[in-house]
DNA sequence: CATTTACATTAAAACAATTCTAAACTGTTG
DNA sequence: CAACAGTTTAGAATTGTTTTAATGTAAATG
């Protein structure tokens, strides 16, 4: 199976037809060997510089939320400011880079399996997530 | 000291001065006794309701970020619609119920402390943050 | 193989949260 | 009271995201 059946198959599974458009943003989510952070934005930049082709945003929004409903996309919250999106979809934790803005994986091997003493009554755990904020050493704490 | 001092004081601490409309900001945060999950526009809500004043928008942002700044406020990110401030500043965790959207605390006793063995050269860590997103039994994992 | 139909793409408009701006206001201070 | 530094305000601007309405495409049907 080639990298563009597989594709195809990701994107029919999320219940979308698999177009140019959408083949396109599979090859760049898809095909890195390791797993990549990005915002919209970042995407939109990276298919405007990388690709000659001009994808519209809605397009690249419908995209990823259809992957991220299907649960080949992970949200991660960070800031308020704009959406983070991990093509690492197991379980795992972050560090986030302030001087940078830079999502780093933490996987679960780096951190001691956190243990809730505490529950809501009628409430079952979805997740659980760690974030690690660093910064330089000479830095002001936000 | 009486209440209005006291806020006097967080607000010059601040870097503010003690106006009407911040005093009045000040009451419905620090007053009450147990701890206050809130974003923007519930706090805008709440006074536009409790109180016959209206403050602005600009006004209320304003207040809220220099408190944030000086650390009178946290911020907490769970996902990128809005912001939520907490005003238990202490190094404490959250439980975010994604059925009602409300979010609440998880102090450090409820949780085995978080042993990262990983480090990121060159940085230091600012924050450790856990969230735990519960809901329902019978509810679709987001 | 033309037609129908369902789904896609697009640019632009709408929207919601937040920030900025410019004008009017308040309260001190010389 | 005049001058000034900091405030409040409504509304405009900005940013990230979603919706819309027109047009395009391609598989399915007759």
């Amino acid at each position: 199976m080639n990298n563009i059946s597989i594709y195809t198959e990701k994107l029919r599974e999320s219940g979308l037809r698999p177009t140019r458009q959408r083949l396109k943003i599979c090859e760049l989510l898809f095909s890195p060997e390791k797993t990549f952070h990005f915002t919209i934005n970042d995407l939109t930049k990276i298919i405007e510089d990388k690709l000659s082709e001009k994808i519209s945003l809605a397009t690249i929004y419908n995209t990823i939320h259809a992957f991220k409903k299907k649960g080949y996309l992970k949200e991660i919250s960070i800031n308020s400011d704009k959406s983070y999106f991990d093509t690492n979809v197991t379980e795992h934790h972050h560090f986030f880079d302030e001087d940078t803005n830079e999502l780093i994986d933490c996987s679960n091997d780096d951190i001691d399996s956190v243990n809730i003493k505490k529950n809501i009554t009628g409430k079952k755990i979805k997740s659980i997530e760690v974030l690690i904020k660093v910064a330089s050493d000479n830095q002001n704490q936000n």
